[in-house]
DNA sequence: ATGTTTGCAAATAGTTTGCATCCAG
DNA sequence: CTGGATGCAAACTATTTGCAAACAT
């Protein structure tokens, strides 16, 4: 997904990259790069066979890590999927999920405005759609208060 | 969660199983039952901890191949979560997801009506909200054309 | 100069597979 | 009885950690 030019690009990398202290690599300036060019939500493996093409000696540790860090310091997202640990779930009546970014616990809620969401048009003529979700994030509860406690 | 009366949930199983020519074994019984009454979308090692208690000799093995099982014949779900291998997305813009539950591929789209959803007021006493999304899943158009050449 | 970052290797976590034994049907 | 299910062990995949060398500042 191309989602700025490449000037911006760079330029939220590098206001990133130095109000959190880190220091501008060449590897971290590929990885970021690739990660805007590429539509496709990549996994860490995935990032680091495009990047070889063009960066022959990089590690997969090092995408792995500076993939983290971007995600930490908020220059990119970990987006949900369905990998390991796998959580499971008997309740198959329609409803809605609160995940606690902290904690990673995942709260049930239902919705009636939500469950009747319209799926656009659009989408129906490249997908067979099954069932949707809406999927809130936050900070649970008990995580904010021991969050608190620790000022 | 519970979800249902205890003889509905012994229905529902049942039911599930014999329709896909699946053995009733106890240890099954245990794990459905175990997965039907945790509010928590517990992980197979989760689901393993709380059944030892009632049944020690248990593998982890079985609990994970029966929960991958119930997934397959659709008396459970796996739940989104942001495991292994991570996905990384550097589209920080609000969007949404569809996941093909075939290939496991995400797309994004764009909805201002889904941007514009409103947050219950109370799930904001007990969480801090930072992002929404709505994530729908079904089957991508490659997918779909696969199945039918299939058949 | 100096302290962060990198690349490699080893450790770990979660999952999957192979196979002999067991048991539901 | 018999094939599917279980339990164990080994293989595998994705990730994390420890550490010496490299390099951004």
């Amino acid at each position: 997904m191309q989602l700025k030019s490449s000037a911006e690009q760079r330029e939220a990398f590098h206001t990133s990259c130095r109000r959190h202290g880190l220091r501008i690599t060449p590897q971290r300036e590929v990885i970021y790069d690739v990660l805007c060019h590429s539509g496709t939500h990549p996994t860490a493996e995935e990032m680091h066979r495009l990047i070889r093409k063009r960066y022959p000696s990089m590690s997969l540790d090092t995408v792995n890590r500076a993939l983290l860090t971007f995600a930490r310091i908020g220059l990119a997202e970990v987006v949900e999927g369905y990998g390991s640990p796998r959580r499971f779930d008997a309740n198959l009546a329609m409803h809605h999920h609160v995940h606690c970014l902290q904690c990673g616990m995942i709260l049930d809620f239902s919705d009636p405005t939500y469950d009747a969401l319209e799926i656009p048009a659009s989408l129906k003529k490249q997908f067979t759609i099954l069932g949707h979700k809406v999927v809130l994030t936050g900070i649970c509860r008990e995580c904010r208060e021991k969050e608190n406690r620790k000022r």
